[in-house]
Order: structure tokens, then C-alpha cells, then sequence
DNA sequence: CTGCCGGTTGACTCGCCAGTCAATCTCGTC
DNA sequence: GACGAGATTGACTGGCGAGTCAACCGGCAG
């Protein structure tokens, strides 16, 4: 039976992952001890290798967590009908939004995972790349469609489209750019402004 | 007198230098022991630390060295008077020519300094946010003389096309984007593109 | 020839911290 | 009420690798 834990030794699990974000959000994960997100957690040092094989695993199950929910969100945006523009708004809007919910955890994927290449990024790479393809994709089929001029590989698009993005939070994150409540769907907007206008035909006059 | 090095000192500490640069890239900064520099080098361990006080100063020696040139770079070009489009756009060649002409270098600040925000980066996040306010200063001038559009704070508008482009070279590093010859000048032009394309007045009939 | 000093060597130290493990607790079950 | 399985504890170990250091080398100066 493994219903001795009504839940609580899920919400125990839960909690050790929490008070890792914490931690690992606050002094990065190389320069944080095991014993720290123990404290964090108020427990044991020893019960956070009842829950996880290793400190690497923890992070990796923060990481995958919250990056399936990513991929699922994009999916389901892929899926629709929407013009390309408002497809990479909704994408570009999840990933604001999600800062804005959970900085902490946004930071420790960001900082810890995705651009950290010789690390965690590397092992993640697949699950990584996974997004920028599926970005790549909705750039080709508006190529396709004539919504976006084809003189860029959907590729590089979708590369400059997320590192955009990636860049903007990273600013958020070390206070190099205000994040006022009212800059996070201006920035949004903002993105989708320079990208969808440089990918999209250019008009009449211009150039 | 120092004239004990008739210029012998000055060339094992480059050697040291062009050591580490391969074995950081190739290994990581944290995977990499001092001896594996020594030995890339084919200098005895204790060497190393005649020339440098400790691990960290010879990444923090090989990111100050290039980063001092890119931001020479930038304001060279700041300082000439050729329309933003095109300031951005020898910016944008530079770095890339940058990372044409040295990989491995490039890689090693990027991967280790510039995105490793919990290590080098932070320590180096003066020297790093100096590039984007000179970007940014480009951009609000451009703003100022109605070649940008307004709508758009410069900050922002610096930090999406510096990630761009370092989201390109960060796919470029790990074999995501194709990297032929023909593939650099293109994706400068095509950086380029995008983000003025999106920065400008838009034309007459779109949106 | 001798002394000196910067350059060079690599074996050794020392602190750190991930991961182990045996002991203890808790609580549902019979 | 006692048995057992999982949950919980924290002292301890083991390995790793940065940085130290005492000895050694080689050439120039006096």
C-alpha cells in the first residue's frame, strides 16, 4: 500500500520542492547547500534524499515541470487558427505571466537551466529545443500562408523571437529594466510590435 | 627591473590565457580542473598560479579583455553619425564576426559570463549593462530624430536585440541553428531586419 | 665563479559538501 | 497492544579539487 501517506508525504515532497526554488532563487543552485533547502523546508537533511536521488534531481523536476506546462501552452496555441502574430502574443504572454506569477521559479529555470549550457541546459537541451521547434513551426506555416515574408528561416526566427523574450526577463530579474505592474503587458506588446513588424511584409514606402 | 622576461613571461601567460580558453569551452568552467589548464597548456600546475590568483581571475582576465573591445566597438560606432539602422547593424556584424573569427572565446564569455547570471554574470553585470545602455542610448536617439517610432522605451528595445542576437549565437555554439559560412552574414542581416523593421514607422497599409 | 632572483615544478593540505546510513519515530492494522 | 512499513532524523564519510609551498632551475650581474 503506498496509501500510508493520505498526502502527506506528497505535500512533504511539495514543500522540499517550494522551499528548493526559494533557495536556489536566492544564492543560485551551485553556491547552495542541500542542508540550505533542508532549513528552508524545515526538515531533515536526510529526508530530502528520501524524495530525491540527488540535488541535481531536484532541479531537474522544477525544471520539467514547469517547462511541460510551457510546451502544453504552445501546443494548444500551435493548434488554433490564429493569425501568426496573435499565436506568438499568446506565447509571448504566457511566458510574461508566468514571471509575473512565480518570479522565483521563473528565475531558477532562466538563470539555472535554460542558459545555463554547460550545465542543466545541456541535459535539457532536447526539452528545450522542443519550444524554439514548435515557434519555428508557426513561423513556417505563416510563411506559408503569406503572413510573414520568407526571406528568414523560420529558425532564426524563432531564436532572435524567444531570445527576445528571454533577454527581457533576464532584465526583469536583475533590475536592469523596471517591472512595474503596468511594464509587463507593454513589454509584451512591445515584443510582438519589433518581431511580428520585422517578420511581417513591409509596407508600401518603407525602404 | 621586470626585464628579467624579455618578453618569455608575457607569452606563457597568453599560452595559459589560449589554454584555458580551450579548455573552458570544451569542458565548462566548473568541470574543468586548473590542472586540466596546465595541461592544455603544457605548464606545470603551480605556474597557473605564478600568473593568475586563482581560477576565477582567468576567466574574469579573458571576459574583460573582449568584452573592453566590443564595447570600444559600440561607441566607435555610436560616435559616427550613419543612421540607427546601421549602427545596429555593424554592431550586430561585429559580434557575430566576433564569434566567426573566435568561437571557442565566444562561447566561453557568453556561456560562462554574459548568461551564467549567478556566477560571472553577476559579478560582471556592470560591464555587461554598459553594452546595453550604449544600445539603448542608439535607440533613443534614433527615437529623438524620428527615425524610431516612440512607442517603445530604448531599454527594452536594447535588451530584445542583444538577446537576439546572443540567442542566435547560443544556437549557433550548440548546433541548433545551421552555422555554414553564408549563414552569418545572413543572420546579421536578417536581426537586422527584424528588430528595425520593428522599431521604424510602420508603413502606410499595414496592420 | 658565485650569488641572486624570477620562473618553474608538482606533491601535498585542507575545507567543503553531496550523499550514506543506522537509529528513531509515527501511525495504521490486526 | 504490538507489529511493521514508511517517514524522519542528523552525525558521519569520502572524494574532489582549489590553492600552497618548499625545492629546484637557469641565466645575468658583479
Amino acid at each position: 500500500m503506498t496509501s500510508r501517506n493520505p498526502q502527506g508525504a506528497i505535500e512533504k515532497r511539495r514543500q522540499i520542492l517550494d522551499a528548493a526554488i526559494r533557495t536556489f532563487a536566492r544564492q543560485g543552485f551551485h553556491a547552495c547547500r542541500v542542508s540550505d533547502i533542508a532549513d528552508e523546508a524545515g526538515v531533515a537533511y536526510g529526508l530530502v534524499y528520501h524524495y530525491f536521488r540527488s540535488k541535481d534531481e531536484i532541479l531537474d523536476t522544477l525544471f520539467l515541470e514547469r517547462w511541460d506546462v510551457l510546451l502544453a501552452a504552445i501546443r494548444e496555441v500551435d493548434d488554433g487558427d490564429l493569425p501568426a502574430r496573435e499565436k506568438l502574443r499568446s506565447i509571448a504572454t504566457f511566458i510574461v505571466e508566468s514571471y509575473r506569477h512565480d518570479p522565483e521559479l521563473m528565475k531558477v529555470i532562466i538563470v539555472e537551466v535554460t542558459r545555463a549550457a554547460n550545465s542543466f541546459g545541456r541535459r535539457h537541451l532536447g526539452k528545450i529545443s522542443e519550444a524554439y521547434a514548435l515557434i519555428a513551426e508557426i513561423v513556417a506555416k505563416a510563411q506559408a500562408d503569406g503572413e510573414f515574408k520568407s526571406d528568414v528561416t523560420p529558425q532564426f526566427a524563432a531564436m532572435a523571437f524567444y531570445g527576445a523574450i528571454e533577454q527581457v526577463l533576464t532584465g526583469w530579474i536583475f533590475d536592469l529594466l523596471p517591472s512595474g505592474s503596468e511594464d509587463f503587458p507593454q513589454a509584451t506588446s512591445f515584443i510582438i510590435e519589433t518581431i511580428c513588424g520585422g517578420l511581417e511584409h513591409p509596407a508600401v514606402h518603407s525602404r
